[in-house]
DNA sequence: CGGACCATTGACCATAGTCAACCGCCGTGG
DNA sequence: CCACGGCGGTTGACTATGGTCAATGGTCCG
């Protein structure tokens, strides 16, 4: 399979494209680059002339806080297009790093941005892509803001099972999610302490375990009532035809 | 001033529109609406076929949660399109008010849509708007999962009170923000006590008061820099034609 | 073997939440 | 006209959640 083709699959999944529409997307030039751990893609400030496609590995967006420090705020599974919008904005807000080992492919922006005004199909799959991106967003300021510290971390947890488990990375109820204590309290604004803490409880309530870079759910029901998750905001129902 | 107009502006303000794609747009048809306080536009799980634009007045968009209480995730101003996305996306995973009296004027879908094939600059620019969003979504993560609240807060009145400006809302230091301090509260992620004392701290140390529907802003530089704001993120400046 | 990194634990502390009462203002209706 | 109720804002007292600090253990790797 091509690159590539991890993005197509991705688009079908929501969006509706023509034979036409996913040749012209296998056209696209494309350069495969490999993220070692940590690794960053783009940093903020950077005026960045293709975009990345994630087609294996985990990729993480971030901001770089006044005290030095990081918020996380998204993960990227393969598929995502983690900084898509730097094909409309100019100059990155935030920087986007692999989070273990990861592989993207980066296709330009000019060929890609000529492909929309050709196929507006095409266009159309990827900003909805990237308004699902949004949805994202406003669920996770809903949960860092509203949520106790529990439900905050079951909520992550349910978040980004359930899309693994969409984009075929779920075995026996294992997902590899290479994440440390420290970056799941950068992504969910909590400390460590209280991060590894909450892990403790999740294991003993049995719904879940966390543990060197290995995601086990035990019980989905109740991890998501916990976790009061409703995968509504992923948009994932294949949109009717109109 | 046509209600279309207020949208124009706005695009204007980022993306480089032709002559031609001017008259287009003014050509949408657009049904005016007022909504009075706290009236709803769209509600969470509506499938809309119309979106708005905010012609007067200020709009939100916020979450309603398994408690019945509310996570406001963002506002918007005249020119705003606070629900742009259900273009893409079928189903409202939020809900849409008006905060204090509001005009909006909702454009059909499928004039849109149909308007986009014909001319993509259009398309990107309201396609960057949503960008814009997003980008607004990523701040509020950060502001409210590693901010403290009075840094939040300032944080806040620094955002409304720089695109207020920007949309020419401002009068002597003064921005009319029909604002409760509960709805602040749920805002920020923070209880409408601690809002309140925050913004004592915030008159007592001089940089800004807000009392009564109106945000005074009385040292720009001490707020911006008490709340660690740096409009980057609002991506104002006009892109460079490429 | 030593060091780096991650996870774990305990003790203490601070920020912010909860609860409850009270004030002032305004619009409504007796 | 005034009484009332509701809403938004303010204050004090208490509490609890989660943060900070610091020490320790385990594992991997050079």
């Amino acid at each position: 399979m091509a690159p590539i083709d991890v993005l197509l699959n991705k688009l079908a999944q929501h969006s509706p494209l023509e034979f036409d529409d996913i040749k012209r997307i296998r056209h696209l030039s494309c350069s495969t680059q490999v993220l070692s751990s940590g690794q960053d893609f783009v940093r903020q400030g950077d005026f960045p002339r293709a975009s990345a496609i994630v087609v294996e590995g985990l990729v993480a967006r971030y901001h770089t806080l006044e005290s030095g420090g990081r918020q996380y705020l998204s993960y990227h599974l393969p598929g995502d297009w983690p900084d898509a919008q730097a094909l409309f904005l100019e100059r990155m807000d935030h920087s986007v790093c692999a989070v273990g080992r990861a592989v993207v492919c980066a296709v330009p922006h000019n060929e890609l941005i000529e492909l929309f005004c050709e196929r507006p199909t095409i266009a159309f799959a990827v900003w909805r892509q990237t308004l699902i991106d949004a949805s994202i967003f406003r669920e996770a300021i809903t949960n860092n803001s509203s949520r106790d510290a529990l439900t905050r971390l079951a909520h992550l947890f349910c978040e980004l099972y359930f899309r693994a488990k969409q984009a075929g990375l779920v075995k026996a109820n294992i997902y590899n999610l290479p994440l440390t204590q420290a970056q799941i309290g950068e992504t969910l604004g909590m400390s460590l302490v209280s991060v590894n803490r909450n892990l403790q409880r999740l294991r003993k309530h049995a719904p879940a375990d966390f543990k060197a870079g290995k995601l086990i759910v035990r019980d989905w029901e109740k991890l998501a009532a916990l976790g009061e998750f409703d995968p509504q905001y992923l948009h994932q129902q294949l949109r009717a035809k109109k």
